[in-house]
DNA sequence: AGCTTTTATTGTAATATTGCAATCATTAGA
DNA sequence: TCTAATGATTGCAATATTACAATAAAAGCT
């Protein structure tokens, strides 16, 4: 159906696989990474950056946007985009908590 | 196009999303939540444990499975399932990399 | 006002994902 | 051998995602 049954699952899972899913493309890992080096914001040299054109980059950004984790800010015709600190952290540390569970077990068959 | 242009990313960039899309669904948070606190090997009751039909959850603990942080061996008629704890812990400790990156970087905008 | 630059939006095509019914394969037990 | 149980596979329908061309929207410049 391409449709996931979020209604079974907890509030926690469902919003790690949202921030899961943020991450599940290549090109916004890019962009991410972009993001970090710059540090500075970035605007739309992404596009130059990776080689995707404008639309694309722009549904990917997003996609970012609406999780939280970039913010953009209008800065003449341009757009001004940075990592969201606070929601970076956040998603962070939700994120490390949930690969720390898996660390602890051990193999059995 | 629904096609992901994996070549033009770096093998990290891609591994790192197929990680990430690997947990990009609730369900299969869910499987590995259920792996962590039963720990021993736990087949089939998967199914019952969450509410998805039997091919839907096969289906995932095959994805779950292709990544290799989960492992299934033949047990009688079931199918024992259980993390790989290197991998996992290979996992993990790659995206936890990626995450304290950004964790580096400060508001802009 | 008209033009340019930059980004967002819309529309569309191709592919991927999710979910399940039906079915197959394998193994255990009668 | 026959049957039951378990899980994988197949086939299909519905929805989601990815990508881009075309276009719109907003802001600066002349």
């Amino acid at each position: 159906m391409g449709l996931t049954k979020t209604e079974i699952f907890t509030g926690d899972q469902n919003k790690l696989a949202r921030m899961a899913k943020a991450l599940a493309h290549p090109a916004r890992i890019a962009i991410l990474e972009h993001l970090f080096r710059i540090n500075s914001c970035v605007c739309g040299d992404l596009v130059q950056e990776i080689g995707l054109a404008q639309p694309t980059i722009s549904q990917h950004l997003k996609e970012l946007k609406q999780l939280g984790i970039i913010k953009g800010t209008i800065e003449g015709t341009s757009v001004c985009y940075c990592i969201d600190a606070d929601r970076w952290q956040e998603m962070s540390s939700f994120l490390e908590q949930f690969l720390k569970r898996g660390v602890k077990t051990k193999d059995c068959c």
